[in-house]
DNA sequence: TATGAATGAGACTTCATTCAT
DNA sequence: TATGAATGAAGTCTCATTCAT
């Protein structure tokens, strides 16, 4: 990827993140990035395209994991004898990417309600290769007894809301004396792992 | 209130919750309102001002009750035995309340990051209204040992953590069979519950 | 109509036939219709609405008078007992026509070929409205044995031709000492007339 | 004449007869000559440059045979003893010359009023070149009485304006049932001669 | 010689806001 | 009080042209 496209990218991504893609100008862009506005359309069409372009890799990283072997292995690999090595392992991972992809996560969070091809793409990602890895493995731990009887969708759900919260915390607690992320994330599994005891 | 203002109102809600703020133009409120644009800057100075206008008394309002006496009494008086009966209360009534101000709900979620002079409010409100309160009466049960040893804060964002996630669920999958608003409601209690003891 | 409405008619008119539509821009018809540039947008959608505004009135003027009975008994009445009396009226009302809109016809002849959606309309104004009277009364001076046994079609692009030429010239060479308009419009219906005979 | 430069002339050509001269970018021919975009401006200066490198060959060639010795003796020849022979001559050399031009010629049709300076330059090669032989051939048939005793130019404009219309009936039509060039030549051929008779 | 990335002027269009009625 | 025509700043995007490679 050429030199310009990046550093356009990361102009989009800083000013998108801050002010919401809909009020940043292109012309605040070529500015940050150090370009004439018309170079933005060169490499990308439209402003909007611009704004997939940022999503998509990221939206993509997010999901890829879960069909990866080297993720499964260290994530959903069936060898975790417990819930809670699982717990450790998915929310560290997830934590570690959220908080290297800050401004790209916010964009996303900010910008998919009224996005509505890249909602129908994230819900065909999720459904196709997310869920049904993860449905998988909180099976067998409900088989084995280490969570509770519950529909596989509600266990899910509990768990992204605590783990989304935990997210945003850090993300916007960050670097205050009010957040000891260790502690925190120690804490949210432990409340997960007994919630679904 | 003018029975202009209320439809002014009433039509940017409407259309703010769907395509968002900067998205909506005054020409499409005041048509959808019935009135002339020029009508719309008679009662909100600017187009920032009705934005205010909506989310402000929903905000006061979602705050307020935890100050109010009726609420305290419905709520937080102490006479709640257990903490699950306080759970039951302060979800039942944040649920109703969210689903009746759906919309708006909506929009201070996507709108409230862009909006520096908000969040300032917001954050004055709940710690000056909200938190205290709530604390007291989390301590309370603390101190009974209903609750797990953990600092205030971290109770509360596990709790608001999930009960914004049940929210959301129940904004975005009601109406659909997958939804059982009830059922998915004492699950949520329950999880709370336990993950804390 | 509108008055500004007129006004940015009048000048966009005036620059289209000059310069031709693409190389007009909405902020030169602004400055000479004296409105801003966003008033032009209030009164048509579109650029392309503006010249569309423009060339559709006169196409139906053009069109249209041979479906009416006050123009059909100027000069499609079969009272006209010759042919030479009728290609006079024919010419004299659509050379005056021509000259009332001399512009618009300029553009026009010039937009036309790259306006498909108007093409098509023209087409259909001349197949459905033109046509079928004006090949009535053609059949009628060669059942008379006035004109030639050619086809209508033929005859009619004999005429058209002569007639289009003569109008080109008019508009062309109008106000130069080289042009005698009565005398040229003599001598071409006495061509047409002889050609034909 | 380089390869390339003949590849980017015949794209032009294609491209400005379909889309017009200011609606077609310098990109698209670039594309369709599979050259770069800046090599167009290596052979043509500017855009502008390359439409009259279009329109000024076709221009001369059209107006050239006219001070040809071998067309002169195909056409001008005074040998020709009736008008008849020479308007045959003359339509069927410059019909087949347009045909074999189309897409230019229709170029220098819709571009030629917007373009000032080869306007003038048309009409210096028309004045000096191409009217005194032609007047002199017209003058020849009306002493000879074959043609009406009509001024020249009033003769040129009959003859011009049917063989042009000739010419774009036969471009517009060609291909479809409706249209037997050679018929409609001969009628021609008739008309102008009856009609100046 | 040929390339094509980069430019920036300028195109069309939208929109919050004003103000005469 | 209510209107809606008018504004013009600002937005996205296109394109002929330049120039380093």
């Amino acid at each position: 990827m050429n030199e310009k496209e990046i550093k356009i990218l990361e102009a989009a991504i800083e000013i998108f993140a801050e002010k919401g893609f809909v009020s940043t100008s292109t012309n605040e862009i070529a500015k940050k990035a150090n370009v004439a506005e018309g170079t933005i359309f060169r490499y990308f069409k439209t402003k909007k395209d611009l704004l997939k372009s940022i999503i998509k890799p990221t939206l993509v990283k997010t999901i890829a994991p879960f069909e990866m072997d080297r993720f499964s292995k260290a994530v959903f690999h069936l060898e975790y004898e417990t819930f809670e090595d699982f717990l450790n392992a998915l929310i560290k991972n997830r934590m570690e990417f959220a908080k290297k992809n800050k401004a790209v996560v916010k964009i996303i969070i900010q910008e998919m309600p009224f996005q509505d091809d890249m909602q129908e793409e994230l819900k065909r990602l999720f459904k196709d290769k997310m869920y049904p890895k993860v449905a998988t493995v909180l099976q067998s731990f409900i088989d084995k007894g280490q969570i509770k009887e519950l529909p596989i969708p509600t266990v899910l759900r509990l768990i992204i809301s605590t783990v989304v919260g935990l997210v945003i915390s850090s993300i916007v607690l960050e670097n205050t004396p009010f957040w000891n992320e260790e502690q925190e994330t120690e804490r949210t599994i432990e409340f997960i792992k007994n919630g679904l005891k």
